[in-house]
DNA sequence: GCCGTTTTCGGCCCGACTGTTTTCAGTCG
């Protein structure tokens, strides 16, 4: 197998780049989304693209056809790709930024680099400013002035998506105002955030009632709200003072409410994949119904109503990103006992004032058992993690007093005594083997020295994996979204060794980790590796990062028998040691 | 550019909103 020169983001990259310069030259719309859809295909694979590519199985991805299979072929054996570099070379290279402004596409950049000679942002802010812009067919006065907005906030936001984290709890809140405007019935969160993907660049609610208006004006005058962007009689959007997020809102008859609401869930592609099963069976699906091709309307009740017209199963918002989901489904083989919150007796990977926590051993338990868990694992830093305040080990001991001490106090809570051993640079752990046959939960981790090359760092980790008092590998790639890279990792390797030495693997659930990502927890489940989610909680507020462990283990198919701390305590402690 | 249990050619999801328009094009989701 030859490693591939350029990853998977790469690769997804430079085919969305085509998409948008073919849309520039004119060129038919479906041939740009032809590498768009490629682009989507190459980011969610699981499997290496290097091998893929080396065994000449591209064409074998759906939505990959020789013209593209030829192309990323180049691009991942040679690191170029000739037709990109001839198509790029055609356009000055500010045009792909200019298409990141709002509410402009890639008519509006060939109008503008056409008649005006504008290749870049700086050169459209002067040309609207010397009022140059609105002497263009199509474009106006007020075309000029919300140019020059978008710029503005273009360079604020720079275009960042959001960690989900930052977004759910303010799109909750703005949920609960709509549910309580007049005449509101049903009420939900859509895109992206519903379906719990890792970031999110905007939130979108779905409402029904009876008369629009009140319920738009609630989401116009609510507390927080920046800027109102549009509204008109179905839909308002507004922009939140908070981290430029945007909200929108529609707001439906009942009747609508479900398909309404399944189609601003998305996936894009997973609709698209739905509406063509729908022409297929003569039904066109949009968000104002189902409709027969004669044109009577189709009462569809709720979602599930949606997919049984189709034939399916239901798919839960966090698997529909047409990754297979689409075919298990019609098949009947899609799971349906997906882990949910409600199966979860444990809470996985606290830190406490012991270490780097800011609450104590008794706090800690005192709010797990709020959220009514069972029990909680207290797995502090050990010694080489200097910098987190990581224990000695007499100090560890000392910690077991007080454990047993808090588990008296709190009952209906147990503490379970484990740590977070460092994984050192060689592969041992940072304690000796006397010390980690004590604990009931052993998770180990990598903090330190992530520089390594690919081979020394497996090697690392596989070295891990080889001690017999390890239960669980923490945060195995160690990336945190939009500020780290994972580090060089075979991650297949990795859950191979993982599924023969019977270790568990943690779904951190840290906002800004969730690792392993939903494609590593689906691998892991068919290579029969088990998991637990975690909440990696330095303090009470972060017990509730269990759910964004969940939502990711749900984004990668597993089930409640997967997860490991959805059983009682005594049997997740011998779940953990009988895989040993 | 991709795809085919009616097609190897002719399709390819669909509607709201905005601004510049007197009937529509572009963008967005």
């Amino acid at each position: 197998m030859t490693a591939p020169i350029v990853d998977k983001a790469t690769v997804a990259q430079v085919l969305r780049d085509i998409s948008l310069l073919l849309q520039l030259q004119g060129e038919n719309g479906f041939r740009s989304r032809a590498y768009d859809m490629g682009a989507d295909r190459i980011l969610g694979l699981t499997q290496d693209l290097g091998a893929i590519v080396s065994e000449g199985r591209l064409e074998s991805l759906p939505g990959i056809g020789p013209a593209l299979a030829e192309k990323i072929t180049e691009l991942v054996t040679t690191g170029r790709m000739t037709y990109f570099e001839d198509l790029r070379a055609k356009f000055p290279p500010g045009l792909l930024e200019l298409m990141k402004l709002p509410d402009i596409g890639p008519r509006k950049v060939a109008a503008l680099w056409k008649e005006l000679g504008i290749g870049s942002v700086e050169e459209l802010e002067a040309a609207c400013r010397e009022g140059r812009v609105r002497e263009l067919k199509g474009f106006g006065a007020k075309s000029e002035a919300k140019i020059l907005e978008g710029i503005a906030l273009f360079r604020r936001a720079r275009g960042e998506r959001k960690l989900l984290g930052d977004v759910l709890p303010l799109a909750e809140a703005l949920l609960e105002r709509v549910r309580a405007s007049p005449g509101v019935v049903r009420a939900s969160l859509g895109g992206s955030v519903r379906r719990r993907a890792e970031t999110v660049s905007d939130v979108d609610i779905i409402a029904s009632a009876p008369d629009a208006g009140p319920v738009l004006d609630a989401l116009a005058t609510s507390p927080g709200v920046a800027t109102v962007l549009g509204k008109g009689d179905s839909k308002c959007s507004v922009r939140m003072e908070a981290g430029d997020l945007q909200v929108d809102l529609r707001v439906l008859p009942d009747e609508d409410f479900a398909t309404a609401l399944h189609h601003f869930t998305g996936s894009k592609a997973h609709h698209i994949r739905l509406r063509n099963l729908g022409h297929e069976r003569g039904m066109k699906i949009s968000e104002w119904g189902v409709h027969r091709d004669d044109g009577t309307k189709l009462p569809v009740k709720d979602e599930a109503a949606l997919y049984a017209l189709l034939d399916m199963q239901f798919v839960p918002p966090e698997l529909r990103e047409d990754n297979g989901e689409v075919e298990a489904a019609r098949a009947g083989t899609l799971p349906t006992d997906l882990v949910t919150m409600e199966d979860v007796q444990g809470a996985v990977h606290a830190h406490t004032t012991w270490s780097d926590g800011r609450n104590s051993l008794e706090e800690m338990a005192r709010a797990a058992k709020a959220m009514g868990l069972k029990y909680l694992t207290i797995t502090e830093h050990s010694e080489a993690a200097i910098y987190a305040g990581g224990l000695k080990v007499d100090a560890l001991k000392r910690q077991w007093e007080e454990i047993d001490r808090v588990n008296e106090a709190v009952p209906g809570m147990r503490l379970l005594k484990g740590i977070e051993v460092d994984i050192l640079e060689s592969g041992a752990l940072d304690y000796d083997d006397q010390v980690l046959e004590q604990l009931e939960v052993v998770i180990a981790s990598i903090h330190v020295r992530h520089s390594m090359d690919e081979e020394q760092m497996t090697r690392r980790v596989l070295t891990a994996l080889d001690n017999p008092h390890l239960h669980i590998l923490g945060h195995p790639t160690g990336r945190l979204l939009q500020s780290r890279e994972p580090y060089p990792l075979r991650m297949e390797d990795v859950l191979e060794h993982a599924a023969k030495r019977g270790v568990a693997v943690e779904i951190n659930g840290k906002p800004a980790r969730l690792d392993i990502k939903a494609e590593y927890v689906r691998k892991a489940t068919q290579l029969g590796v088990k998991l637990v989610v975690s909440c990696d909680a330095h303090r009470q507020e972060d017990l509730g990062n269990l759910s964004y462990a969940v939502a990711t283990a749900r984004r990668g198919w597993a089930r409640k028998q997967d997860v490991l701390n959805t059983l009682p305590a005594e049997r997740f402690l011998a779940a953990l040691r009988a895989g040993r």
